[in-house]
DNA sequence: GTCTATAGAAGGATAGAC
DNA sequence: GTCTATCCTTCTATAGAC
């Protein structure tokens, strides 16, 4: 594996945040998962975990938003585009044992109330996402102020089903809200006409 | 206040879970602010933090049913119903500081993967949940099937709402949310007549 | 500049005084 | 049986060897 050290740490956080949350996570987990020396992480990130959190959620924020959307722009519309998202995210969730598929929903809760810079960092991940499907919406006809509250409405779908999904070891829920974002959009797409 | 040191602990522990979550919640802070001695934890909750943690997801979680459905059932039909639990919701978050409205969402992300005792209890709130929402949409006369799929619906908009809001400090996830349930919920009524 | 050893604080849990 | 003092582990962070 070609990967730099900084990386491993990088991407043996994001799993473990997946896994057990900011608060949940060690300094000196990450270094066994990342096979990495203790030193390293003050070495690349001289803030300490803060600042690595910070940017494990920046970064898996920013990677999870252009898979999610590789998935959606690979279909022929956007109701078929969110089905697809929704069915690859039951499928996903399933083949790892009901690992978070978002990388920062449990951080973002955990820190909400407690730490003001990783929380603004949660903050912004939420906006570009929002961003990113809104421009998808809008660029199938949807007004602009609808697309913004349907982009909101579909990430609360994936971010509540992944919760249930994970609590009950059940893709149930995703099932669930696939069927009413892609509803919810088809409805949408049936005023644009 | 007349309440039992017991339940003094538990409504602490409560609302530190919904600002700090289970892993970032530690035991003497809870005696702390629940102003009893560290003793009593063992004394009441002898399984230690891990008891205590459940008793609070169950018991919180059943509370939490209880006041959204009385607001629920405050209202003259299912559609109205769901508006006003979303518009209380935008409200109890502006009022607290975005506190979580939910008192069991961040510890169901945070022991999903890891705490399968928490990981039931948590599971088990959103059963119950899911049965009093969809009684409700069923006695309405919506299908059995349909009103499953919806209340796990409505539960994803309220939960994803709340994980958005609080990253972002606004309540226009909330609107968003209770824009869209309102929708869905008068859509599935539309249906049956 | 890469890594080990350790400091200092906070975590959960327990023993025993009263 | 109510409470205090303490134990042991684990945490983040740092100092310093190499």
């Amino acid at each position: 594996m070609p990967a730099t050290t900084k990386d491993r740490i990088l991407e043996a956080t994001e799993l473990l945040f997946r896994r057990y949350g900011y608060t949940g996570t060690g300094l000196k987990q990450i270094v066994a998962d990342a096979n990495a020396p203790f030193g390293s992480v003050y070495h690349f990130f001289p803030g300490g975990k803060a600042q690595l959190g910070e940017e494990v959620i920046r970064r898996s924020g920013r990677m999870y938003e252009e898979l999610v959307m590789a998935v959606w722009d690979g279909a022929d519309d956007p109701v078929s585009g969110a089905g697809a998202v929704f069915a690859g995210a039951a499928e996903v969730l399933r083949a790892t044992d009901y690992l978070d598929p978002c990388p920062i929903a449990v951080v973002a809760l955990e820190v909400a109330s407690s730490n003001e810079a990783l929380r603004i960092a949660t903050a912004d991940v939420f906006a570009s996402w929002i961003g990113a499907i809104g421009a998808r919406l809008a660029a199938a006809g949807v007004a602009v102020e609808e697309s913004r509250r349907l982009s909101h409405v579909l990430i609360q779908l994936l971010e509540g089903a992944f919760m249930m999904a994970r609590a009950t070891r059940s893709t149930e829920a995703v099932d669930a809200a696939g069927h009413a974002a892609v509803a919810l959009i088809a409805a949408a797409l049936d005023r644009v006409l």
